[in-house]
DNA sequence: CGCCCGGGACACCGATCGGTTTCCTCCGAG
DNA sequence: CTCGGAGGAAACCGATCGGTGTCCCGGGCG
């Protein structure tokens, strides 16, 4: 038998947190939010301090999928300028999808201006994971500066997601050539 | 004399909404704009139709002057990599600044997500324009692929200006540096 | 001087915000 | 069957949202 016949009142919350603040944006409403997970505000309020805490814990709990989403396995035998190349093409992959709106740790950074936000900590984790990443498979690769590298994949990174988000442009073929270039240029082949 | 003793309410207000709907996001209130602005909400609603028109026309207002404030003058006579470069420098340096907190325009683009919004289609604008620029320094720097380069440069410009605006980095050598290494790739010496 | 009107101050509109409380039902343990 | 607690529905709180209407003052112009 499985042990919950549906999910939790929870995890209903914090996948309807994820879906609607990264749908709508921060600003949507604790109601919305409530009607959308099929919970009462008040059982919300029982579990979770505030909205803020919400969005926070949401963010904390996507993060390990996200990663798995965009990463290669840990046991991905190719050499480190394919791993980290792998992120980008996920990454192209990803941003054809309709729904795509940019990275939601990204979002988050911008929207929410108050850095001392519990949900700004979580994204601001959420990056430096991806920068260390790129900073192991830098440090692999033999790269010229592991950590300057590692910064500039990010920032690609970033920059990549963001104009996916904004829905001008198509990703492909851009953001793996570009991340390909850095790769080139620090002496990763 | 002056022509004008102090600026005119509209002028105001368009410094008002640029001002705080930067630092504060675009869930920023009528109420404390005005208030910031030193005009009537009756005002307000007579010399714009909405809140959503006066973000618009703040940003519209301010496009040319930030565009002067990161590219290089028309007559700067550098070669077009370094004018190109001029941008990422400019960027370094701005984001330096203790109130800075990345592209308004990116913001705008993150934080609203209707893409019909007025004001999506100015930022949209303003983007397009820092890529035209690339791209004519590219076809003048005899580039490999002159659009894909002033992609890839707009690319980096919205990941440094958004991980700038989170706040966690600064950007000294890392904007200009991975935007050389860029240009590098596409044969632009 | 007197009129007129631009525009500031502010009350007000219905809606919604984040958050709390009340009530009542349902469900499982004794 | 009774009892108790979990939790949903919804009223309610004061504040604020975007937006409008009213009133009244001050200054330019005939």
């Amino acid at each position: 038998m499985d042990t919950q016949a549906k999910a939790s009142p929870r995890d209903r919350l914090l996948d309807a947190a994820i879906e609607l603040f990264y749908r709508e944006g921060v600003g949507t409403g604790v109601e919305a939010l409530c009607r959308a997970a099929g919970v009462s505000k008040r059982s919300m309020y029982q579990l979770f301090e505030s909205k803020d805490e919400l969005l926070a814990a949401g963010l904390e709990r996507r993060a390990p999928g996200y990663a798995a989403l965009l990463l290669p396995a840990a046991d991905d035998p190719r050499p480190p300028r394919a791993r980290a190349l792998h992120v980008f093409e996920r990454l192209e992959e990803l941003s054809a999808e309709p729904g795509y709106r940019g990275c939601p740790y990204l979002a988050v950074q911008v929207e929410v201006k108050d850095r001392e936000h519990p949900a700004s900590a979580v994204a601001g984790r959420a990056k430096q994971a991806l920068t260390d990443f790129f900073r192991a498979e830098a440090e692999r690769g033999g790269a010229t500066d592991p950590a300057l590298l590692a910064r500039q994949l990010t920032l690609v990174f970033d920059g990549a997601s963001a104009r996916a988000g904004a829905g001008a442009e198509t990703l492909a073929g851009l953001a793996a050539p570009t991340a390909a270039a850095l790769l080139d240029a620090a002496g990763m082949h």
